[in-house]
Parts: C-alpha cells; structure tokens; sequence
DNA sequence: ATGGCGTATGGAATACGA
C-alpha cells in the first residue's frame, strides 16, 4: 500500500467499496466513514431496502448530493452509488435474467475527466459447491460466467472500475487458509478460476493486489460467529477493485479498513479505498 | 470452530449470508 505523490496539477480522485449489510442499520457508520475519510464516492452492497427506503436525506446532509440506487423491490441484495461529484448515465443491468438488484453503474465527473464505475454483488452460492445439487452455487457460476461474457464491452467507457462485493476470494493469500477454504463456497478452485478468467478477459487490474505483495494475506471480511474475530483473524478478500490499465497506472494507494470491522454494530465486511491522480 | 451471529420479512419462525 505504497503512496506515491501526485504530480502537480493532477486531479484527485477517491473510490470506496463496502458491504454494508443493511444501510439502513448502519447509518451512523456509514456517515462516520464518510465524515473521516471523505471519499469522493461510495459504492456500497447488500444495502437491503428498496429505493423509496434508502437514506438519501442523511447522505446529501453530509455533501453527498448524487445517488444512483438498484435497490429492487427492497429486502434482499441491493447496490447504490453515493457520490460527492456528479453522475452521469446512470444504469443497470439484470444479470441471468433473474433481476436480482446486484449491479448499478455510473459515470463519475471529475474536473474533465469521465470514469466509469461498475458496482456489483456477486451471488454467494450457498453451501454445496456443486452446481447440480445447489441452485445458488449453479446461479453464481453463471453469474461470474455472464460478468466475464459481458465486462469486456465495458472497456468502450474508457477510464473504468469495476468495484464491490464479487464474493469470491480467488488467491491463496486471500483466505487464512487455503487448505481448509479449498472446498468452501468462495474459494474453490472452480470459482476462483471463474474470477480469475472474468478479470483476465476484461483486461482488468486487481487493483489491491497491485500495491500488497502476493505473499501477504489481506481480508475484507470477517465472519460474525467468531468470538473475537480479530484474534482469530480468518478472514478472506472478498471485496475487490479493477481498474482498466490507464487508471491503474494513476492509482496512488488502496487502503483496507480494517478498524471498521470493531466500529459499533459493524457490517461483517469492511470498505476498501482506492486513491488516484488523474492526470 | 461452516456456525457459535446478524438482518430481512412480518408480527413467529424461517430464509439468507459465505
């Protein structure tokens, strides 16, 4: 997580990810987190309420005055965008014909600049790793298929993230052990290839990975049930940022929240920032 | 130590997370 200095005249941009598990829940966190690290934009998964519900009025108190929301019908899944700068071109897309709210995208504008930005969340896939006994398992797998069919087309945009919760954790360092995740929903070797050709196909930059050497383990997520999780420290990467090649090289710095795991009530995930310089 | 927790809907008990 090296920091080099921005070049004079460079325009600073900042982009978050995090599941929040339920935003409404974790309202104070979330302005908490915006308040003390003041990205410019905050993608956010599994916000668990639909459009009508979401907390705009709290958001915009805090200058973050532009929202792109896919909440569906509310209760489950749900992704929105909460941007300080303006958005533009605010879409999404049903992936496996399902119309589960699991993606919206947005055009970020930055002083001239245009960057694209795609906010998934991945299906989990339940229990079995095994597509013909489980139906969820079957649905992510053709979900990271579909992503990697379609991403490639993304790349028309231009300067483009795609960023958030893709539930899967596809290197050996991003799980606390790969001998015991190996047949884990989220780390077997069939999604961690799905994840990994999703990402090659498209040209994408694992941003993270680019600033913390592939010897060391990073995690994003804890689970609730361990008694003292930071102890026991199992966690895995589940939550990732892609860059196109161009942006990367303008990236400056990812950070990982790790305190935010013990911040009151917490979601089980904790926000990952990107730092960039646009020429 | 794959659930010991947490949130959703609905108004108790069950689905889902990963």
């Amino acid at each position: 997580m090296t920091a080099v200095p921005p070049s004079a005249g460079a325009t600073a941009l900042s982009v978050a990810t995090w599941n929040i598990n339920s935003v409404r829940m974790r309202q104070g966190i979330v302005t908490r987190f915006l308040e003390t690290e003041a990205p410019d934009v905050l993608c956010l998964q599994e916000t668990k309420c639909g459009d009508g519900q979401f907390p705009t009025a709290a958001f915009r108190r805090i200058g973050y005055d532009h929202m792109a929301l896919n909440g569906g019908k509310g209760g489950w899944h749900g992704v929105a965008i909460v941007s300080r700068l303006p958005l533009a071109d605010i879409a999404n897309r049903s992936f496996c014909g399902k119309g589960d709210p699991r993606h919206v995208t947005a055009t970020v504008l930055v002083g001239g600049h245009r960057v694209r930005l795609h906010n998934f969340y991945v299906p989990a896939g339940g229990d079995e790793p095994d597509g013909t006994v489980n139906p969820k398992f079957a649905h992510k797998m053709d979900f990271l298929a579909e992503m990697a069919a379609w991403l490639p087309h993304a790349q028309a945009d231009g300067a483009t993230l795609v960023v958030g919760d893709l539930n899967v954790a596809p290197y050996e360092t991003d799980v606390w052990s790969h001998k015991a995740l190996i047949k884990v929903v989220s780390h077997t070797p069939e999604e961690c290839a799905a994840l990994e050709k999703a990402r090659i196909d498209g040209g994408w930059v694992d941003l993270t990975r680019r600033f913390v050497p592939m010897d060391e383990r990073i995690y994003t997520w804890w689970s609730y049930r361990a008694k003292d999780w930071r102890a026991a420290d199992k966690g895995r990467r589940l939550d990732h940022v892609w860059a196109t090649p161009d942006l990367a090289d303008r990236a400056l710095a990812v950070r990982i929240l790790k305190d935010a795991r013990d911040w009151p009530r917490p979601s089980d995930h904790v926000p990952v920032v990107a730092h960039f310089a646009l020429p």
